[in-house]
DNA sequence: TTGTACGCGTTATCAA
DNA sequence: TTGATAACGCGTACAA
């Protein structure tokens, strides 16, 4: 367990000031070529590795950046993980990964993070700051990205979320449903940009153009998980008039459904249509319809969008719009009239 | 963007030493109370907040973990890495994330970040280091947990792969099954430990012990995922005669095998009995039969092993085995005599 | 082109 | 109990 050399030793060894030792480091032009060498062999020789930490002390740079992450609750948030990685790890970055699972683990973060210093810039998922920490992470100018969340000071990356519940919702109208289930996600955060909000709306556009009656109670909420989820279309399901097709806002509520359905002894898709929301790999296991999202793209844009405000943080913000796909698989394929 | 304040700011407002400022912060004791009300009082008016990279200068810690994962190679991954943050996030610590995707990336990992100390300690998933990292980790003293993988020169926690595959394999025999197919993982790494080696001998032991034929065209390996496990279980279903049964390595490729049945029209169970291992999530979905491993619990476990060790690194390594559950579900109900 | 000295923001030592 | 000062390892003016 010995200790690490520095570069006083290398600059010992070599021959050569300290100066040197670092212009060769960071290879700075003025250095000639023989001494150059000669400090290459003493660093070969030694093993030495500039320490990163001092290194931080004087450019105020980590090299790594800041990811929060409701880890747990959906693996959308995997996805979206992995296409951070995936962007990141070109760029010789690293990752540090911060986990919340309650609002106030989250407004922890959002106040600890800017002044930890310890990340070159930040990227947040699913979890809109309110205007107070956003501004903060301006003002500290702490580079900041929002993926699948939105403030208007700072950099968002979103994907179209009414328009994804309209076409999910105006395909099952298409397909002849009247009776139209909706589980939403739990609303949590502020609501100048909420997913959960805005698919709602799309679910009502979507019956409105159809000309159809929104029924309150064909629309419930729950948490994004599948118990959840299936408790809730135990709910729907209880209803009368009983809805020929529910439209959870992700799937692993719509995997709740199934269950829901399964448990009830209710077909899918002959007496019930489901169809959810996000595109995550089960979805295509399970034969589920959905909404997909570009999630690996939006992890990727999220890391070249924040490297690049990180180059320049004077960059104002920007609202990045990804649109969603529709994917009509078994669980729709049923026709009504 | 104003500059944060330092411990100087702080010592000239409450007009005392910035040594003071420090015990204060530390909480030393012989710090007058007085004194110390002054100093919490400029600290709160100048929003002061200590600079961990400062710290770290003199402490050589830095508060956070590293985990060297091959991220996106199976949901196994992601299951453990959610123990780690889990147990993690309660010691106020935070996870740097290495995702590896290949060999080179690992070993460039492994060489690295030893000498990078921006990590207390490290974490490695299912990527057995060769002797030389090993004792190079050592010997630089970075506290170093095996998870799923195995040196002697590292505390590893690991299943145990030869019985769980036994037991896998044990309960298809029970069923009366005589040719069992196994698609076991692609090897790679050391051969000290290996999952792979260790399922493969489960698998011959329970051959063996019931006086069953071992039959060489009934194994075969895939890469662990979906296709490669659906290639490998087409493969194995044009032999003659047809395995009645497959044991897949993963669960991933044991989707593939449902997959590949499916296509060939193969009915699971009544034609194929189908077993996988790991007890993802999925496998709970898609009702398949597999062998459970405690993926949380390794997690939280290797935190809890790390931390043990960076607060006493003199502790010999340590070989730690979970055992594994059988969990029979619909793919595995079919008798046959 | 090269070496020296200073600063980065802390902690720790040592007088006072 | 306190304040000054020396580390910590590196980048960088500035002087040589």
């Amino acid at each position: 367990m010995r200790a690490h050399s520095t570069i006083h030793d290398v600059a010992r060894l070599a021959g050569v000031g300290i100066g040197t030792v670092s212009r060769v480091l960071n290879d700075h032009p003025s250095v000639r070529p023989a001494t150059r060498e000669k400090v290459f062999a003493a660093i070969a020789q030694l093993h030495f590795k500039p320490n990163p930490i001092a290194r931080s002390m004087i450019s105020k740079q980590t090299g790594s950046i800041g990811a929060i992450v409701p880890f747990f609750t959906r693996p959308f948030h995997i996805e979206v993980l992995c296409g951070i990685q995936n962007a990141l790890s070109r760029t010789g970055r690293e990752l540090i990964l911060y986990n919340v699972e309650n609002d106030m683990q989250r407004d922890h973060y959002f106040s600890e993070i800017p002044m930890h210093r310890k990340v070159d810039g930040l990227l947040v998922i699913s979890l809109p700051p309110g205007d107070t920490f956003a501004q903060g992470f301006y003002a500290v100018g702490l580079p900041t990205v929002l993926l699948d969340a939105y403030n208007p000071y700072l950099t968002s990356l979103v994907v179209d979320n009414v328009e994804g519940a309209y076409q999910a919702v105006k395909s099952l109208i298409d397909k002849g449903h009247q009776h139209i289930g909706f589980i939403n996600g739990i609303i949590e955060g502020n609501f100048r940009f909420n997913q959960a909000n805005d698919r709602l709306i799309g679910f009502h556009r979507a019956l409105g153009e159809a000309g159809l009656l929104f029924e309150p109670m064909m629309v419930t909420e729950s948490a994004w998980n599948r118990r959840a989820g299936c408790a809730a279309a135990l709910h729907l399901l209880a209803q009368q008039p009983r809805p020929t097709a529910i439209f959870a806002a992700s799937d692993v509520q719509a995997i709740g459904v199934l269950e829901a359905a399964r448990s009830l002894h209710i077909a899918v898709p002959e007496e019930l249509s489901v169809i959810g929301f996000d595109g995550i790999e089960v979805s295509e296991l399970l034969d589920l319809s959905t909404v997909q999202q570009p999630m690996q793209q939006m992890g990727e844009m999220g890391v070249a969008k924040l490297i690049e405000l990180m180059a320049n943080p004077q960059l104002p913000p920007e609202l990045i719009c990804l649109s969603t796909t529709l994917v009509e698989r078994y669980t729709t394929t049923n026709e009504r009239d």
